[in-house]
DNA sequence: AGCCTTGGTGCAACCGATTGCAGGCCGAGA
DNA sequence: TCTCGGCCTGCAATCGGTTGCACCAAGGCT
């Protein structure tokens, strides 16, 4: 009971080697071992109960039939979905997923690693990189295979599966100037954030396309993907740049938005419009309901899986892109401009 | 570079044996040598950048510093913040954590434990628990200790961290009661869920102790705790059992019977009050804001992570359990009852 | 018939750290 | 000065599979 059971004790069971068990038990060799041998191998394991060890078998194969999935914190509502379609898509293939929160924090971060590394993860998840930051680096000298999801990374040679970001917001603007809008704002990330470079980017593309002039620049960035930066960066708009449809870089940022929309008092859907971007869980049922850009997130975990479990099997490294496409979610937070119910809008001329 | 640094080479490097390398780099025996050769080997082992495997240490210790979180879905919002402070207080004490998705399917959670043993785990999380399930059984066999969290089941011998489900939905009700509700109804959550019944219980219990008959009882269970499952409870209970508020089992159910009430004509808030349980992140968002019961859910993974380290540190079982304070929060979806604002809920007289 | 190939199995080293046991050295007590 | 005990350190076995290599038997070929 308390001691395992080992090949060895399968071995004697079996009257065989235990090098003929490990290879009867093991898929990818039992094609060494005659039928007859491999059928009596695997029913006196299974008779004595015998479990496989990974711990064992990693320590002679350097692999561990385990991957890391770091994320910056797993409250924030973007990765659960992320995470679950990976770790899916791994217990598929046999492998483990640790899970780890690095806070945004470098050195945590690094720790982190080097702790995976012990454990002989045979690859790393790492959502959200920040940019800047040492852990490529760290990884590429540990010898372990990375890929990066939802972030980009500058100058980074390892695998990537990201949104395409420019084209959602592209679509979110584009929404907002088929409702009639011509005073658009934005709201940016963080910057140093590729998801925020990007969106702002498509934001621009999309205002230029259509002949619109942006100088100034209708653009505020939040500090942080939070509801307070949120909030903060929706007033600082207010004030600058009067206009009837702001296009958000992302949905928690709209929540302060709408806060600050409220305050003002502006009525959402009505007064003015708003977009977000990531459509993720409950915006369909906040109030008014937010039209945003559904990023395919269980995709994206789906995919890092699948690159990484390519990537651990193949010798070279060679780095993929996918990049996925965004989908414009219409609900009840844009609605058409309509002049009259913009009163705040003209103020200057009624000022005159 | 491609090989490893081992204990072997830091031995040479610092002259000494490799037993001896090891016991100076482990804390816990580095009193056994001398000083002077503790930091020359610990010197050593860093010029040279070893770095120590937590698997060879683990074949030989038969332990992991690894443990084991199953939830029946990451995606559900209650489990993120769970694992999330489980994970924290694990990585303080030097664990990793390894997360797999059940599904609430039986078979595969008794996949994933038997390979979790398979990488040692030193012990497992398992977090919402389906009652009859033979986890437990498999993981004693398995010598794996387990901490139960979020629900409770039947005469297992486990710890088990939990919340007061009983005393939340006394809160919720006394709430509505102190509002002048009489007429209450109970939307319960599926039958053989500890946190179900313990509510369902909460809920009949405070309706007596208020002395309000509960015959015929004005409950109707849900069969899951979903958006789509709360509409049709919510949707058979306005059939069966007008009342002007409903105290719900779960916050997801929530969601659905918005939708219900929505549909049959009446205002949440006004019309009638709900009450949701679990506090869940963004019900502070929806519109009306949900009058909930706050689950200490950080304190539940913490608490967990607690237990778990405190059981593998000793050698004894010595269940425990955990029952953590919930605490109502007050929003908008509960409000006076006024008969007035009632007319659907004295139909049976204007018929006549 | 003799030789070579091939398939199947056994042998033993190996992955990297841990730990019980033995032995050496040194200081203290007789 | 001799002995005993304690403190360090070295030695080697061990954890449980994996795998390169050797060996053997059987079958095919000339």
């Amino acid at each position: 009971m308390s001691s395992r059971v080992t090949i060895a004790d399968v071995a004697r069971a079996a009257g065989v080697h235990p090098s003929t068990v490990s290879r009867a038990l093991n898929p990818a060799t039992r094609g060494l071992v005659t039928q007859a041998v491999a059928t009596r191998v695997a029913e006196a394991a299974d008779r004595l109960g015998w479990r496989p060890s990974a711990v064992a078998a990693g320590l002679r194969t350097r692999k561990s039939r385990t991957i890391g999935i770091l994320v910056p914190d797993l409250v924030n509502p973007v990765f659960p979905p992320i995470v679950r379609a990976a770790e899916a898509r791994l217990a598929e293939a046999g492998y483990v997923a640790i899970l780890a929160n690095t806070d945004m924090d470098a050195a945590r971060e690094a720790l982190l690693i080097e702790r995976m590394s012990g454990h002989l993860v045979d690859g790393i998840m790492l959502a959200s990189a920040a940019s800047g930051s040492t852990s490529l680096d760290l990884c590429a000298s540990l010898g372990i295979p990375v890929v990066l999801i939802n972030r980009r990374l500058q100058g980074a040679s390892v695998s990537v599966v990201v949104n395409d970001d420019r084209h959602g917001m592209v679509l979110a603007v584009n929404h907002l100037l088929a409702l009639g809008h011509r005073r658009i704002g934005h709201i940016a990330g963080p910057t140093g954030v590729s998801t925020a470079a990007d969106r702002q980017a498509g934001f621009l593309a999309a205002l230029a396309a259509a002949g619109l002039a942006t100088d100034p620049v209708p653009v505020v960035a939040a500090d942080a993907y939070t509801a307070a930066a949120g909030r903060r960066a929706m007033d600082q708009l207010l004030a600058a740049h009067p206009c009837s449809a702001v296009a958000v870089a992302n949905d928690m940022l709209c929540l302060g938005v709408y806060d600050a929309l409220a305050a003002a008092g502006l009525r959402v859907g009505a007064d003015i419009s708003v977009t977000g971007f990531n459509d993720m869980p409950f915006v369909d049922r906040i109030s008014p309901a937010l039209t945003t850009i559904r990023i395919q997130h269980a995709e994206m975990g789906r995919q890092a899986a699948e690159i990484l479990l390519a990537e651990m099997a193949a010798s070279k490294p060679d780095p993929r892109e996918i990049v996925l496409e965004p989908q414009l979610v219409v609900r009840s937070s844009s609605a058409p401009a309509s002049p009259s119910a913009l009163p705040w809008l003209s103020s200057e001329k009624v000022r005159i």
